[in-house]
DNA sequence: GCACAGGTGTTCTTACAAGA
DNA sequence: TCTTGTAAGAACACCTGTGC
């Protein structure tokens, strides 16, 4: 086991075995493979040939030695929310163009995993992490902060010292689903939430409660907040009997679309008329809302300027800043036939 | 046998000297 | 002045020697 080990790294081409086959130094390969100054058309073209003759690829484990590994380890709560893919396939174009390559880790919306998914891109020397909508505490990502670049979308923590948050304003983007709903003419307005009980004040759905309630006060309504099971479960059989309440609301705000559209979709199969019978409202405008069929109206906290801009964050975290950013990023309500 | 310190090997980068 | 090479250095894992 051991002997295979050895023999693995001696098969391995190096700069040395590049060097010798270009008839060159080590450190005129070094300079080709950074595009530094001082190196001939000539002497370029001569590492060229022996990198591709040889095809070799450059040790990410030395380089780490030295510094930077280029790859960033990009750490979601779990794959199966539509709107993730948004936010990460465009933070991921944003760090290629930093010729930044990513790695993507599931923390299955758990805390250990995340912070077993985290200190393994610590190990692995990677450059910077970017969270998305973690479980784990603000703590515990302080104390990770200190080891390596962060920074955390969908997690409000404004005072955090340590790391940077890139969030959608979820408070505001709660009220502004309140009054599109006051605007098409309805008052009776729940919000249909879920247990938060041992969830961390920093993810989205507190900050969306919130925003409902400066919403509907506001508006000097009472406000009603009905709650699902945990994410994660089976939470059906709970939206049927949310659809046969005896004082159903004539309108509700979901705190995410991953509710929204089985909603509509159970309500429509239940025979009710959406919106003549029971108005939606949407949070994350996900793909699936966008489609004629479901025509979801919900609120876009643009997803491609999430991932955008959270990439750049962390570039400049990873270039040496050290003062913390915490960026809000304004939301609006997308409108469609569920109102 | 164990803990500790120092040495060695690995791969790549960088500062600087030398040659055309 | 530009191009190239040498030598030193960085940072880690692993190895070896020494003293208790």
């Amino acid at each position: 086991m051991k002997n295979q080990a050895i023999n693995a790294t001696r098969d391995r081409i190096t700069i040395r075995d590049v060097a010798q086959d270009a008839g060159v130094s080590v450190a005129a390969v070094s300079k080709v493979l950074r595009n530094a100054y001082g190196v001939s058309d000539i002497l370029r073209t001569k590492v060229e040939t022996s990198i591709e003759k040889l095809n070799y690829r450059p040790s990410v484990a030395a380089r780490a030695m030295r510094g930077r590994t280029q790859t960033v380890g990009i750490l979601v709560i779990e794959l199966s929310n539509p709107f993730l893919a948004g936010v990460i396939e465009e933070a991921n174009g944003t760090l290629a163009e930093s010729s930044f390559k990513s790695l993507i880790g599931i923390g299955r919306s758990t805390s250990p995993i995340e912070a077993s998914m985290i200190e393994s891109m610590i190990d692995n020397r990677m450059d910077g992490v970017l969270i998305i909508a973690p479980r784990i505490s603000g703590k515990v990502l302080e104390r990770y902060a200190r080891q390596i670049p962060i920074v955390v979308i969908a997690h409000h923590e404004p005072h955090a010292q340590t790391y940077d948050t890139v969030n959608s304003d979820d408070r505001r983007g709660a009220t502004l689903a309140v009054e599109a709903a006051l605007r098409s003419g309805y008052t009776d307005i729940a919000m249909l939430g879920y247990d938060l009980a041992d969830s961390p004040p920093t993810i989205v759905a507190v900050q969306r409660e919130k925003g409902y309630l400066d919403g509907m006060k506001a508006a000097g309504l009472e406000a009603r907040i009905l709650r699902l099971p945990l994410v994660g479960t089976d939470r059906r059989a709970a939206i049927d009997d949310f659809l046969v309440l005896k004082d159903r609301p004539r309108a509700v705000f979901v705190w995410s679309d991953l509710d929204a559209v089985p909603l509509i979709n159970a309500a429509r199969m239940s025979g009710l008329r959406v919106p003549e019978d029971l108005a939606i409202i949407g949070y994350d405008n996900s793909p699936m809302a966008a489609i004629p069929l479901v025509g979801l109206t919900s609120v876009d906290q643009n997803a491609a300027e999430l991932g955008r801009t959270a990439a750049k964050t962390l570039l400049g975290r990873i270039d040496g800043r050290e003062e913390a950013r915490h960026l809000l990023i304004d939301p609006h309500v997308e409108i469609r036939g569920s109102t």
